[in-house]
DNA sequence: CCGCATCCGTTTCGATACTG
DNA sequence: CAGTATCGAAACGGATGCGG
């Protein structure tokens, strides 16, 4: 007879069902992620979630909102915008991508010719490739643009931070399409075989490519 | 117009929407959850899952299966039964279970008066509040017995493992319910008080209770 | 009693059309 | 650009039935 039980719950006194009614939802926690890379409007959160109706775009932001690990922000003129970013309590989400990344990562294949590929969660996926192990006194900051769309590498002696947004002072900046920066990560293909086939454009220091393979390959 | 499109599913090429596409769903990561403390039986699975539908059960098991995440398992006489128990894949999925606790663990009151609390949960939640670092060579099994519930608990010069079952040889073993538990590990109760309360009976060694309190105090 | 399978009302989700 | 409104489809929750 219709008893008033509000939302979906588990109603259970444990740490891990707390979490995921918090996250458990659809869509939630691919939210979270995109945000990780930095803040973003409505719209290019829409364009990065494939086949999200908006209404449910809105319902989520809304519930991330009120936990408040989301926060929105207008952005003032010349270029006003909303944008939502995490909260500080969001950040804390990390651990959480992380090993969800890495339980995904083991089960990608190589992707199929005609699978579209976007930009953000194999710029994503660099934090779960990078092998500190390998040239661990590396310290350099790269420039990646994909399909036009810019982002921001920086290696700082064993570890990565990746963002949105074009760096201030790349040592060399990487022009390429997501599904041939994946080629790269994947060892599918050199980083002298792109240069030669120009299929990766570089901006700068032509070697940093070559660190760049070397430090962001998925050794499987 | 009906396009045939099997599951509901991220068609995205990442590596967090491929673990969300695998253990997503509801209730899913809950069972993973059950079977980290060991095999579980199908009815016993269905208690420890406060109002999971039967046939909700049975498609998560079959779904876990088929992705080579859980094995089904035929006890032989004299105890014929069918257990449900992690493959070494499953048990790949730790440290997302541990990182989705420690998300949680933040989240959690001190638990309502009449709010029922499982035990496994609880037992699985001094992964998460063992600290290390008080204690640092503390080598020593207990025997926990929640509501006549047996488990163990290990504490090896710095990690812990919890187990469904009673110890071969506890250098104690702790008569309780899981709300006194909890009351011990958030620091609500000493054990001192829980002992001359008489709200845990503690078979050997009477000292280990306070061992353990310190070892596995949530501090907040 | 254990281990499910079936049925049915409710909730959530997906797709698209539309608006300030 | 940033959402609402609408509607059909799928998933879920709860009860019940049923063979070993």
């Amino acid at each position: 007879m219709a008893a008033v039980e509000g939302k979906r719950t588990y109603r259970e006194y444990c740490a891990i069902a707390r979490s995921l009614d918090l996250l458990g939802q659809r869509w939630t926690l691919l939210i979270v992620r995109d945000l990780f890379l930095g803040p973003q409007r409505y719209t290019d959160l829409h364009a990065g979630l494939p086949g999200i109706a908006t209404d449910m775009l809105t319902a989520r932001l809304r519930t991330l909102e009120a936990e408040g690990l989301v926060r929105r922000r207008e952005l003032p003129p010349p270029a006003p915008a909303t944008v939502y970013e995490l909260t500080n309590e969001g950040r804390r989400l990390g651990p959480l991508i992380r090993a969800l990344g890495e339980v995904g990562l083991t089960l990608l294949d190589t992707p199929a010719p005609d699978e579209p590929i976007n930009a953000s969660p194999v710029v994503m996926s660099l934090n779960l490739t990078f092998r500190a192990e390998e040239l661990p006194e590396l310290t350099e900051t790269y420039g990646l643009e994909l399909d036009g769309t810019p982002f921001t590498v920086s290696v700082d002696r064993g570890t990565v931070t990746t963002e949105r947004g074009a760096p201030a002072a790349p040592v060399a900046t990487f022009r390429t399409d997501p599904r041939t920066l994946v080629g790269l990560i994947r060892g599918d293909t050199s980083s002298q075989a792109a240069l030669t086939d120009r299929v990766v454009e570089v901006d700068g220091d032509r070697a940093a490519l070559d660190r760049f393979a070397v430090a962001f390959l998925a050794d499987r």
